[in-house]
This record gives C-alpha cells, sequence and structure tokens, in this order.
DNA sequence: ATAATTCCTATGGTTTTAATAGGATTAATA
DNA sequence: TATTAATCCTATTAAAACCATAGGAATTAT
C-alpha cells in the first residue's frame, strides 16, 4: 500500500513542466538534475508520459520535453494510471485462482469495489493545477527567510 | 498500491472466527484448510494477530483461535496496521534522504496528508460486522441454488 | 560534422512479499 | 506416561516488484 517512486518522480516533473513557457521545451536533463531524480530512470517515466499523451516531446538540439494538457485537466490518478498501470488494489479480485470463488464475488468484494471508488475519485480531484496552489501558499508561508535555489526549495515551491 | 495477501487471509481468518461459537476455539490447520491459505503462512499472520490483541489463542490439544474482541470493534483498519504495519502511502514522507526538502514539506505533502486521513477514514469505517452483513447478503442472493461447501461458497459466505 | 537531445530495449541489483521449514513448547487424553 | 494435536518461535528460500543503470540508434539545430 505505497506510491511508487516513479509515480512521485512523474508529478514533480509534470509540475516543474507546468512552470516553464511553452515555447521552449526542458530537457530529461535538467529536470533530471534540478529536481535530484536519476536520468536515465527519469528519461522511461517521461516516455510513459509521452505515450499516455500527458507531455509532447521535441526531438534534437535543444528538444526536450512539455506539458501537452490543461494543469486543471490533468489529476493525480491520470499520472498514476501512467506510471502504476490499472489500479487494481486487490491480487485476488483480477485472478480465479488467487479468489477461489466461482463469480469473484467473495466476502471482501464489496469493500474492495468501495475502496476503489474513493480511492479514484480522491486522486482525480487533485490536479496539478491544485498542487501548484498548495505549493504557493508553503511558498508564501516561508518567505521571510528567501532560500536561494536548491534542491529542496525546487521540491517545495516548484510551481514558482 | 496493492494490499497483500497477508491482509487478504487475515481479514478471511477472522470473518470465519466470527462464525464460530466462542467456546471452541478454531485450529490454524482448520482455517487454512477451508479457506485455502498456506498452513505455515498462515500461522505467522495469527500469531501477528494476536500480539495485536485481536485474538486469542488455545495452545495444546483441542487449542485453536478465538476472536478477542466484539467484530463491531475490528475494523479493516486495525487488521491493516497488524499486516502491514504503520501506513505511509509515500517513501518520500518517511525519509529525508528521498524527500530532499528541509522540512518534508515538498508540493505533495498535502495531498499525501489528506490522502492519507482519507483512506484510514475509509478502512475504519469496515468491520468485521460490516462486512458479515455483505457476505449474507450475498449468500441470499445465490440461494436458488444452494452451493455444496467448497472453498467457493465459504470464502462467499464465510460468514454464514 | 558536431553536440545535444529523444527514443528504444536490455540488463542488473535491491527490496519486499510470499511461502516453506525445522523444531521447541504446551496440554488433553488414552 | 506416551501420544497426538495444537500453538509458538525463528530461520531460510523463492518469487515478484521496484528502482536504477546501460548501450546505442535516431533526430535536429547550429
Amino acid at each position: 500500500m505505497k506510491f511508487s517512486a516513479k509515480l512521485e518522480y512523474a508529478l514533480l516533473a509534470l509540475l516543474y513542466l507546468k512552470c516553464e513557457p511553452d515555447e521552449t521545451p526542458v530537457s530529461g536533463r535538467q529536470l533530471s538534475e534540478k529536481l535530484c531524480i536519476p536520468y536515465r530512470f527519469l528519461e522511461q517515466i517521461l516516455s510513459d508520459l509521452k505515450k499516455s499523451g500527458l507531455v509532447r516531446s521535441v526531438r534534437g538540439y535543444q528538444g526536450g520535453y512539455q506539458l501537452n494538457a490543461e494543469p486543471d485537466n490533468i489529476s493525480i490518478y491520470d499520472i498514476f494510471k501512467v506510471t502504476e498501470g490499472n489500479f487494481e488494489p486487490w491480487d485476488c479480485a483480477n485472478s480465479m485462482e488467487r479468489c477461489h470463488t466461482s463469480d469473484n464475488k467473495c466476502v471482501i468484494s464489496h469493500f474492495y469495489a468501495d475502496f476503489k471508488q474513493t480511492l479514484i475519485k480522491l486522486m482525480q480531484s487533485y490536479t496539478l493545477q491544485k498542487l501548484c496552489i498548495t505549493a504557493q501558499a508553503l511558498k508564501k508561508q516561508g518567505s521571510d527567510q528567501p532560500e536561494k535555489e536548491t534542491i529542496s526549495s525546487i521540491r517545495k515551491t516548484v510551481a514558482n
């Protein structure tokens, strides 16, 4: 019952992209260094984000990545589906072998369905936009001691 | 983002115990066979359930396990804590090393806290008692063709 | 041509999860 | 008292998931 590092990385990368003007794509290298994410690993994640359409890319010299949807239309659930595939919190619900019931309707199945739906709704309620507003609030709180640009401050207020 | 088999097994075992009269303890062997759970693995889980106080045990010949609390007072969250330890859906929230922020307040932290709380509440809202009522409803639905006792029917209507 | 980039695929390492296993201890009963 | 059926304790293995690393091809502005 944990989120993967992949999701965390994807989230940070997308938030970073949100802050960039649309004209200049941001390279994977830059994202990796600014956000302190292993480069080769991030590449794979960006590739998945592209396939899903959340991000677009420009190849070659001075290429990079850009958001490909409105920050209001990118929910954590959208990102989740990219990094973790379909959400199936119970193995037993997927495999007849594990379930042992004739119709996948064991005692737990009702809780399972309810649980799944509640989580999906919660993830859908958080968008990139919403997270950025939170980030801005965080920044204001700490504005008495302005930080120089560190990984800490970037991760904290990546939304500017 | 999955529940463990351990939680599933613990849940089924507790539901099975709920259906047994308090006088006769149920052996691990019986639970294992009726619910189709690997015996040695289940033993460990029962041991954890005992340590946590959800279950009590009788040692020796004709010993076994019994519920040690009211089914209304045993929530899925209680069981979750036994099988998966404390609920920390993000690794980054636990380790400064992974978080990279100076005060564990990154952009994601607000979502993280909200997410965690919602899930805990949801898990707390499901008790053994409630699951049994669901099981009874399931049984009634299929009562036109009464099943003989199979693993399927036990898992489905373990609550009787 | 060069350099900086995305893109594609394979491989390795670590950690977590699931399961197996041996054997000690306990207690009813014949 | 010997036997048997249990819980209890701890160690080890097996399998899967997760995280990361790596090599090199294709692309494109300068």
